[in-house]
DNA sequence: ATGAATACTGAACCATAATTCATTAACGTG
DNA sequence: CACGTTAATGAATTATGGTTCAGTATTCAT
């Protein structure tokens, strides 16, 4: 028992198998892309895939759970500090979306592509995790406008999807020569149009 | 020759294939919609379909050419003009888009879920002018920037790909209420995060 | 070293649904 | 009203690729 849980880890083919995956659903989109594709990419048989995974869309199911998981506990955190503006908040939030992408670009433009998938696939988890964030977000832009630091004209659940479609397509307009930017200027960049859009 | 002309006007099974896709399109999304539902919606058969485009693909293609067109033409037509802000004329292309989302909710549906599909699938045609509309609305950037209407430290590239983003999210968190508000509304609402984001 | 247990394989299976095409219907013309 | 032409049909075909599973390999405890 013992050994079979650290041969796991050493192997981690479940890991092996998100990471062949995350690659191929970039480049090809989850529809077009081939189990088959996935498999000879992480090296194992098509057939291997199963023992891990339920079905294809489970791959993407978990992709996504990663991400959002990240966002969302950024977020709870933020949320718990209580000496902080929420300017400042907004700042560490977009400085960790920064670090996501930046680890892995890959799992950035699925979740720009395929975003119709964790919006019309209502599996329980995956969809209390991002509608959990939104509404984190929602709070924040609340607490923003009764600070007077945000237009109070703002309605807050328009704010946040306006927030995250910029984040998204700024991503996807970047997605290839992204690491040639550093942390630091990309995280810049992408605070100011949030914050303070052209003008 | 004329009269089968004038038969294909009255009929128009192309528009009515088109119109029936797009209901289909926006509550299935593209790859799990059937041309079968296409067909019993638009009230002909299956084969029919084929009679008017290559394949399902073909459809989609053209769903997206036309709206991406009439942003095109909306932005050739603002390049025109001589005698006004870049702010104005952001102003009447946020109009425009409302104006099209208005027109036909489930095409506004199509373009935020379906949004890898053009940046995917590189026909000529479509390509083209989606191409051609980015790099108008960059101009215009680029003109308010030298105008000293926006922020001088702002990319033209980026923003332009932060507008796309936060019009269609902004959209997709609306879409089924959308019509309760009027157009007006609805284009200042979007006018105003485009311009000043959150502050 | 051996056998039981576990992990892996990939060819075969199967479900789905796009597309085709032989047939039928509708139309226009003389 | 026939008859040629064009349009429409939908059952049958076909392509695709996800998924299964019988067989094989590997690991591990004794």
């Amino acid at each position: 028992m013992v050994q079979y849980s650290f041969y796991f880890m050493i192997d981690n083919k479940y890991d092996i198998i998100l990471d062949a995956a995350s690659q191929v659903f970039a480049r090809e989109g989850f529809h077009k892309a081939k189990i088959s594709k996935i498999a000879e990419i992480a090296g194992i048989g098509a057939g291997t895939i199963y023992l891990y995974f339920k079905n294809k869309e489970a791959i993407l199911e978990e992709i996504f759970l990663r991400s959002w998981s990240r966002i969302e506990m950024k977020l709870l955190e933020m949320k718990k500090i209580k000496n902080m503006t929420p300017l400042q908040k907004i700042a560490e939030i977009t400085a960790e979306i920064i670090e996501l992408i930046y680890a892995n670009v890959s799992v950035a433009k699925i979740l720009v592509y395929e975003y119709s998938f964790w919006n019309s696939n209502k599996k329980e988890k995956l969809s209390k995790t991002v509608e959990n964030s939104q509404k984190l977000i929602e709070e924040l832009i609340s607490d923003g406008i009764k600070a007077n630091i945000f237009r109070k004209d703002i309605n807050s659940k328009d704010a946040t999807m306006y927030i995250i479609g910029g984040v998204w397509f700024w991503i996807a307009s970047k997605s290839d020569d992204l690491l040639s930017y550093s942390k630091d200027e990309l995280t810049d960049t992408l605070f100011n149009y949030i914050i303070y859009g052209l003008k």
